[in-house]
DNA sequence: GGTTCCATTGAGACCCAGTATCGTTCAGCG
DNA sequence: CGCTGAACGATACTGGGTCTCAATGGAACC
């Protein structure tokens, strides 16, 4: 919200409700979870301003994009730096990390093939905590 | 080809013909510029088979999925062992990378978060040497 | 508050990647 | 050679995402 008026867009109704349903939102969900939450609680929002809204908010940088092992896009709100995520594949929680100790291996990766590497995305895939507990309580099955 | 017959799949004309044109190819490729390909030769190989043989391609691990920044979704041609990719984001040119590090950083992201890590995918991008050099020429532009 | 202007919107047509269906073909094997 | 089921091509279908266009409504200025 802050962020879209300090960058000069509009705040508008759609663009506040959709906000609102993100912030809401524990771990990551899809352009059609929100189209369907929208239209569930009759907001009013079309399909076409829930995929503006969401591009727009990957661009402030407070939503980032993830691409699932199954080839899903999903979206997760987080904060406006450089980071990555561990996502958790049975609850689809997620957890921010910071970069600490990839700089050295995309360094060493430069070094090694002589590209210059740009930017980088590294998506972590695996159990959270509670998940893994209620797993090995059930059986690892 | 021999990963197909020793995994016990039957070897076929689209299959052998599909093959042959993944190892001509330079860099990443998209299902899409296989389906148009092999229409323009005439070599009769349908959209559906190319998809199925990519899947099948992959299962074999001589083929990876990788997600562009743009979201497309790309193939490289690669070795069936655990490494990752740095794609020229100007020319589309990969090399393929080992896990060297990374271990180390999942670990510590493990111990942090305590998350169970299963699995990970790291994709750098940047420019290969090549392109690096012709941008220094052409100006930075 | 009223007016104006243009970014933003909703509806729906559209496009494209990928999947499912189904009758046909052909690789591999006896 | 003849069989059998895996693989095939054509095509219908699905679902994510984009485009178009007329209508709306923020924000800025009076």
């Amino acid at each position: 919200m802050a962020a879209l008026d300090g960058a000069g867009y509009r705040i508008t109704g759609p663009r506040r409700a959709l906000s609102r349903l993100i912030a809401e939102r524990r771990g990551h969900f899809t352009a059609a979870d929100l189209v369907a939450e929208a239209r569930s609680k009759q907001l009013g929002v079309g399909r076409a301003t829930v995929f503006r809204a969401l591009d727009l908010f990957e661009d402030l940088g407070v939503v980032e994009r993830l691409d699932l092992p199954s080839g899903e896009h999903a979206y997760v709100p987080c904060e406006p730096i450089h980071h990555h995520h561990v996502i958790c594949s049975r609850c689809g929680r997620t957890e921010e990390i910071d970069d600490r100790g990839i700089d050295e291996v995309t360094g060493s990766i430069a070094r090694r093939t002589g590209y210059r590497i740009d930017s980088h995305r590294l998506e972590l895939f695996g159990l959270c905590p509670a998940c893994a507990a209620a797993m090995a309580e059930n059986g690892p099955a």
